[in-house]
Parts: C-alpha cells; structure tokens; sequence
DNA sequence: ATAAACAAAAATGTATACAAAATAATGAAA
DNA sequence: TTTCATTATTTTGTATACATTTTTGTTTAT
C-alpha cells in the first residue's frame, strides 16, 4: 500500500521526509538544534532544498525557532481545541451524509483496531479520523488538520503505546452516532473522545517528565 | 502607527509584502500566472527571496498552483464555515475573561465604524475581529485564523464598500454581549455575524459576476 | 569573578549558474 | 483543417559562491 509519491523524486521532499521522520521518531529529540548545512551535508543534498524542507517543517510546526519543537502542556490543549472544534464539526457533516462505503470503512478501523498489532492499530486510529476529516468536504479545514497531523502523531503514539482504555470503545460510539445519523451526539462523542485524548496524555506527559 | 517592521530589511520579506499587496489591490487579479523570474526581473530582487515569499503566499492560499487564486463560491463558504467555528469559540472565550481594557478597545471600533472613513472603518473592523481572536488566548486558533487573513480580507473589502446594512450594529450586539459575560450569546451573534457576511458577499459576487 | 568589548567562527540570506522538466511552437501525416 | 510527434523555449529545481549577520569564544578592564 506504500504507494510511491511522485513528489518524492524532489530533492526537497525526501528531505522533509526524513527530517520529519527523525523527529517523528524522536532521533531528533525536542529542543535540537537545526543547521541547514549540517542536514544539507548528513543528507546529501545542496541548501537549496533543505531550506524549502525545514519552511514545510515550520509550517507544520515541527521545528520552531531553528529548533526542533518541544511541545508544551499549554501547546498540546490548544492543539486539541482547536481540533475538538474542526473534528466535532466533521462528526456531525459525516452523520448528515457519510455515504455506506465510508461508513463500512469507519468499521473495519474499529475492526482492526481491537485486533491489531500496535501498528496496525495506529493507522486504523489515524484513518479513523481521517475519514470523519473528509467528510466535512470543507478542504480548508481538512488543510488546516492535515497542518497539525505530525504534532498529532507525536501524541498518538503516546495513546496507543500505552494503551488508553475505551479508546475503540469510543470510536465505535462515534460510528454508532454517525451511523444513526444523529449529528448532534457524534458531535458530543467526539468532543469527549478528543478530551479524554488530551487528558489521557497530559497524565502520561506529567508522570512520564520526572523520569 | 506604521512600525517598521525589521524583517523589511529582507528582500523575501519585502517581496511577500509587494506581491500580496498587488494580489488584494487587484494589479494581479485571479488566474493571473506566477512565473518567477518575471517577479525576480520586476521586483529586482535574485530567484531565492522569491521563491520564498511564493512559499508564504502559497500557505496563505493567495496562490494556488502557480497562479494567484480566484476563490470560488465553495472556498467563500468552507472559509466562512471554519471562521465561524474558530470566532465563535474567541467571542465565547472573550466573554469569559476579556480585560476592561479590551472591552473599551472594542467599544471604539464601534464608534470608528460608525463615523470614520472606509479606510479607518475598514481598519476598525479587522481590529474588532482581532481584539476577539486574541481573547482565545489559543496560539495555535490565533494563527489559524490569521493565515487566513488575506482571503478575508480580499472579501472584507466588499463588504465595507457595499455598505453592508447593520454590519456595525451586529458588531454592537456582540460587544454587548461580551460585556455582559454571556458567552453563549456572544457565540451566537457571532456565528450568525460572520454567515450574514458570508450571504452579503455571495450576493454581491453573484450579481456582479455578469457586469 | 563578572562584565564589556572585541575578534573569530559559524550560519544565514541572496545571487548566480546549470541541468532537468514542463510548456509552447513548429511541421509532417492523416 | 486536425492530430500527432518532434523541436525550441521557458520555467523550474538544485548546486554553489559570497557577503552579511549572528553566534561563539577570547581578551581586557572593572
């Protein structure tokens, strides 16, 4: 399913890519310091194109001040408020007309995500999501989420790796809702399930800070 | 009041400025093809700082696919969708816990708006949306909006020229409201606000499409 | 020891050059 | 004329060089 992107064939997107992956894979932690000529020489590419790469970087927010970001407490609850009201919104657009191939779609994640293996499980999360983002068919706002996903990610992780009670529980609350078409409880539901999220990780962030 | 703005001293910087100014002046109208060394050539800057300020006006989505974007009736409303969602939580925010300060600054673009020129009404308009954004008190909401800032205010400028009927006075209702701590009222006034604005520009785009 | 001032080094912003890709233009065949 | 293929031409993506600016490190004076 990897399919092959043809933007990649760009200097500058395969180094978005990986420098995205380093941070994403915590090789490069929080708080490390960016040089464009040290990435440029490590990579193999010119300047150039790693000057475009970090501005996508920024614009994500991965890398702020030439540093690689280091989210903090207040950083994590904006980014699920703003989320808590783009996703609510989209929950309550799928109930109104989420047509019967998303809906099964939105299933096999539930599916997958009670049987899965832990990767397995964090794309069936992601897709889960994902579908319920397109269904507000406002591309701005799917833009506007797509902007916070890597920020996401670096928390997602965190909730499946240490494995949140009820997290497909809720899910299936939410296909429920949606499938019932009642847009005001998908709404709700998904509202609480990105609350429990937040606060799901702020306990893990804080037990986790003085280890 | 026009403070120099240090990152001019940057020709990307001041390129970004000249080339989004020419957008919403109307000198690139829609469609209008984006070839960077034509810019480069004109603006007597190299390819490089060009090629940056692309970057930014791309993200602002003032250009699209190498030409500078004509919003289509769909990208007014899905603008307007997540304006509304994110305004309305900030007037909701606002009513909670804006500072006396804040309030006054509110009142008086109010009062400009009712007796100062397009110009200083056009001014006191954005102020007003942006003393409330602020009240959010949501980086990451703030700057959502704000990259978002330049389509509206290609839309703004109709609005005030048109001379929306009770523009003004709705801003007026949710000062109140915001004054009196109502949070919900405040969210209210502002989500019907912004769809009124929404349906004025629709209006006027639609009637002047045929001239 | 601390702070201020300076020199050295590193890093960034910009200009330019060139190769690859995309687009436009030309001409031959249907 | 239309359609396709093949050249030209333009435009973009990348590499490299250089000049400021920023940062770091060292020295000097308090």
């Amino acid at each position: 399913m990897t399919q092959y992107d043809k933007n990649s064939r760009f200097a500058s997107k395969q180094a978005y890519e990986v420098i995205r992956d380093r941070i994403l894979n915590g090789d490069m932690p929080g708080g490390t310091k960016i040089v464009e000529e040290k990435l440029a020489a490590e990579l193999g590419f010119s300047r150039t194109p790693i000057r475009e790469s970090l501005r996508q970087l920024n614009y994500e927010g991965l890398i702020v001040n030439k540093k690689v970001v280091q989210p903090t407490e207040k950083d994590l609850r904006n980014l699920f408020q703003v989320r808590s009201l783009l996703e609510g919104f989209s929950a309550k657009a799928a109930a109104t007309y989420l047509p019967e191939e998303d809906l099964n779609a939105l299933s096999n994640c539930i599916k997958v995500g009670r049987e899965g293996t832990i990767e397995e499980i964090m794309d069936a999360n992601e897709r889960f999501h994902e579908i319920i983002v397109q269904a507000s068919g406002n591309a701005l706002m799917i833009d506007t989420i797509h902007r916070m996903k890597s920020i996401i990610y670096l928390f997602r992780k965190t909730v499946v790796l240490y494995n949140r009670p009820r997290l497909i529980d809720e899910h299936e609350e939410i296909y429920e809702a949606i499938k019932a078409r009642d847009g005001e409880t998908a709404k709700q539901l998904m509202e609480d399930h990105l609350n429990k999220d937040l606060d799901f990780c702020l306990q893990i962030l804080n037990s986790t800070k003085n280890a």
